[in-house]
DNA sequence: TTGCGGATGGACT
DNA sequence: GTCCATCCGCAAC
């Protein structure tokens, strides 16, 4: 497989986590969404290097933090080489830590809410362009290993929200989880609670 | 300086 | 499932 795609295959199961003045934010990644760059028109760095999307080109394991639709922020996990500008979207969390704080930075109290989708998880983690560039492996933003291995079977599907190089199994997830945007979740927890209760 | 497009989210059917 | 408000970044002028 290509190494973006395993990447941000690898990525389901692993836990983003957040801090920001002394608060801690951290959720199960359960939805990830692979772009491959110059080979990729949905890419941001499909015409080449710009202000915006220079962190893509850099080294992998930095964070390209864009902000989009007027009111969006979203992020993504640098992939590859310096030049090789793929990056993994990180597109919604199940959250472990900080519930509260996100509840009060997303104005909800439903906690399937809190991290389902891109600019969502990003205004519930309070993670902004400030972050743009900082590594994956620094005090402000880090990934890291979900204590018990849970095996997970990630599903592949298709990109959400692109109208360029559409028709790529460039999305991954956790069909088991009620926290992946898009889905009818009330709908899933039901069928879960009939699978625990069977 | 300006026009346009967009890796969205939320409301609605 | 469909529709659309909203405003930044970029490329063209």
């Amino acid at each position: 497989m290509q190494p973006c795609l395993r990447a941000a295959k690898e990525l389901i199961g692993k836990i983003l986590v957040r801090k920001e003045k002394g608060k801690l934010y951290s959720g199960v990644i359960v939805e990830t969404e692979a772009y491959l760059g110059s080979r990729d028109a949905a890419s941001h760095s499909f015409n080449g290097p710009t202000k915006r999307n220079s962190v893509m080109f850099g080294e992998g394991g930095f964070a390209y933090v864009y902000f989009t639709y007027g009111n969006h922020y979203c992020v993504n996990a640098v992939t590859g080489k310096a030049g090789v500008a793929h990056a993994v979207l990180i597109r919604a969390l199940e959250p472990l830590e900080g519930i509260s704080f996100m509840k009060k930075n997303r104005g909800t109290e439903d906690v399937y809410l809190l991290c389902r989708g891109p600019g969502n998880l990003c205004r519930a983690m309070k993670i902004d362009g400030s972050l743009n560039g900082a590594s994956l492996l620094g005090d402000e933003i880090f990934l890291a290993e979900f204590p018990r291995e849970k095996r997970i079977k990630v599903k592949r599907t298709l990109r959400i929200g692109i109208t360029k190089n559409p028709g790529k199994l460039y999305r991954f997830i956790d069909p088991q989880s009620p926290f992946v945007s898009r889905i009818n979740y009330k709908k899933l927890l039901k069928a879960n609670l009939k699978k625990v209760s069977a």
